[in-house]
DNA sequence: GTCTATAACTAGATAGAC
DNA sequence: GTCTATCTAGTTATAGAC
């Protein structure tokens, strides 16, 4: 559609990229003018403050990753088909450092009042889209009205966000992280295609929490 | 012992308060030195850089919170144990803001190599400690032989500091993931303790993994 | 070991020409 | 909308007095 992208858009872009590869102690309105080929003061002509340019990258950045994997979630149907996807998701993020940005920002966030919203609610749509599929599985499951999928959509986003921040610093460490989460999750989801008898037992002894 | 502490000691307590308190990016050799209430250029004379100075707090930071849950982790008999045990390091490390330190250390090693380093062997000792309360309760029960606790630990090491960089921008949220772990975990506790009929069934079950 | 002073640099932000 | 120029303030780091 649009063939030479406006301004404030390639400033948005070189945000995010400036952000993954060099982190949120090395972005400043400099560094990202400098990425986006384009003028330093433009930053403040568009945004007002570095701060909100960060605000509005982080929005934009989190709503089109999440584009980028909603069809692939939405054709979730077991919880090993999850498994599965959440492993590719968490290649295609790795490379791009998409999710380790989420973790940038939500430490500038602590000197950066405003940064903090803009990430809440980077990090609100995360947790809406995996609420859906996780509600959407444990349904059908023995743990369906045992756990807290809300709770557990929150948890799961922030320690992916962990998990990606981890891989910054000790690759082979987080890999061995997501290899145990991988065989975790084959036990659990096994758990929820036993047989009747025993998903009754189970399901008995479960009704205690 | 010693009633007046080293200047060094004062530069890595304070390293620790500033970084904690305001986050990586206003960390910087002025505002640790001004809440040591000592000069700027000690920081040069004692550690040589600001990065220096940062990954020898972060080492020494780490060793002291683990000193410190090391009691309460060593008498955890049970998986429901270690459930109530982690709720109160979490209270306490939120109240301390240590934890969301190492994320603060661990967004800033983007753009410090050295600080990555640091990071990583930091996590190491948490991950060492996980692992050791993990591997020895995990062998009591059905999971034992299913899940690896090594890579478990790490796992957990590193969604924790995401949940607690979590907490800084929504604690609302992360409140609400944390609950949401303390009931799941109330789950596989109840499953570590089956009567032996059913340990058998399902780990007949469970073989197939 | 600790201080002052300062060099060399980078940051955010604005004024004003075009 | 975009540019140059500039101001102010904060940054790491060092030299040299004490």
């Amino acid at each position: 559609m649009t063939v030479s992208r406006s301004t404030r858009d390639k400033l948005l872009d070189a945000t995010l990229r400036v952000l993954a590869e060099q982190g949120i102690a090395k972005t400043s309105a400099r560094t990202v003018a400098a990425s986006a080929g384009v003028n330093q003061a433009l930053v403040f002509y568009h945004f007002g403050t570095v701060e909100e340019m960060l605000a509005a990258a982080c929005e934009q950045g989190a709503r089109q990753r999440i584009e980028a994997h909603r069809g692939a979630l939405s054709e979730v149907a077991t919880l090993s088909d999850l498994v599965d996807v959440a492993r590719r998701i968490h290649e295609e993020e790795r490379a791009a450092g998409y999710v380790a940005l989420l973790g940038q920002l939500l430490a500038g966030a602590a000197s950066h009042p405003a940064l903090a919203a803009a990430t809440a609610s980077g990090l609100r749509l995360w947790v809406a889209e995996v609420e859906t599929v996780l509600t959407r599985l444990l349904a059908a499951t023995v743990l369906g009205d045992l756990v807290d999928a809300p709770g557990l959509a929150r948890a799961v986003s922030a320690s992916f966000v962990g998990l990606e921040l981890y891989e910054g610093v000790d690759p082979e460490a987080a890999q061995q992280a997501f290899g145990a989460l991988d065989r975790l999750a084959a036990v659990v989801a096994l758990l929820s295609d036993l047989g009747p008898l025993e998903t009754r037992a189970l399901r008995r002894k479960l009704r205690q929490v």
